[in-house]
DNA sequence: TTGACTCATCAATAATTGTTGTTATGATAC
DNA sequence: GTATCATAACAACAATTATTGATGAGTCAA
C-alpha cells in the first residue's frame, strides 16, 4: 500500500520535472552529451540563477546528474531514470485492454 | 522551427497532465478498461465538478477519450497517445551518448 | 596570495498558474 | 421530473516561476 503511494509521488515528480519548456529544452540539449552550466546559460539565454533552479528540479527528480570538475559543473542525462520513466509510461498503457469489460452503470 | 516549438508545447502538456496525483490515479483506473464518471467519482471520493476538471485536462492532452452513451460518459485510455509519449521518452534518452564529446569550457 | 571565474543557493518580491470547493446552469437521456 | 455530466464562475489558497541581487564555496591563473 504505502509503497504504491510513495511510488506515485515519485511518478508525479518525474512528470512534473518534464512539464516545463525550459527543462525539456535542457533535456534535449543533454541528449548529445554532457554540458556545463555555462553552455546551457548561453544556449537558453537565461540568467544563471534561473537556470540553476531548473537544473535542480531535474536533478531532484533524478533525471540528470551533475559532475563537478574544476570550476565547472557538467550535467548529463540519467539514462537509468529515463528508462524507468519509459517503463512507467508503458505500464500506464495497461497490459490487457479488456474490451467491453467496463462496469456498466445503471 | 515552428514545428519544433509546437511539438514541445504538446510535450509539455502531456507531461503536465500526468504531473498530478489525482490524474495519475485516473489513468491507473482506466488501465483495466473504460469507466464512467460515476465510477471514478466513487473511487476517488471527489466532487463531480473537480473530477470533471481533471478529466478535461487529460482529455485535452489527448491521453484519454470519452464516449458518451446514454446518460453516462465512459472514459478510456488513448493508447496511441500513450505510445507517442513512450516514444517521446525514448527520444529523450538520446540515440548516442557520445561519451567524452562534451564541449570543454575554458 | 590575490583576483577573476563558475556555480549553487538564498532572499525577497511579484507575477503567474494550478488546485480545490462550492454553487449554478444547461444539455441530454431516461 | 430526475439523473448524469460538462462547464462556468467564483473565491480561497497553494505552488511555481521570474527577476534581481547578494553571498559563499571552490577553482584557477597570474
Amino acid at each position: 500500500m504505502k509503497i504504491t503511494i510513495k511510488r506515485r509521488d515519485t511518478d508525479v515528480s518525474l512528470f512534473h520535472a518534464l512539464s516545463d519548456k525550459t527543462r525539456l529544452e535542457i533535456m534535449e540539449r543533454l541528449k548529445d552529451g554532457e554540458q556545463c552550466v555555462c553552455d546551457l546559460t548561453d544556449a537558453l539565454k537565461t540568467g544563471q540563477s534561473r537556470l540553476s533552479f531548473h537544473l535542480k528540479v531535474l536533478k531532484d527528480a533524478g533525471l540528470i546528474t551533475d559532475r563537478p570538475e574544476g570550476r565547472w559543473t557538467y550535467y548529463s542525462l540519467n539514462r537509468e531514470v529515463l528508462k524507468e520513466l519509459e517503463e512507467l509510461v508503458q505500464s500506464l498503457q495497461g497490459s490487457r485492454p479488456r474490451v467491453g469489460s467496463s462496469s456498466r452503470c445503471r
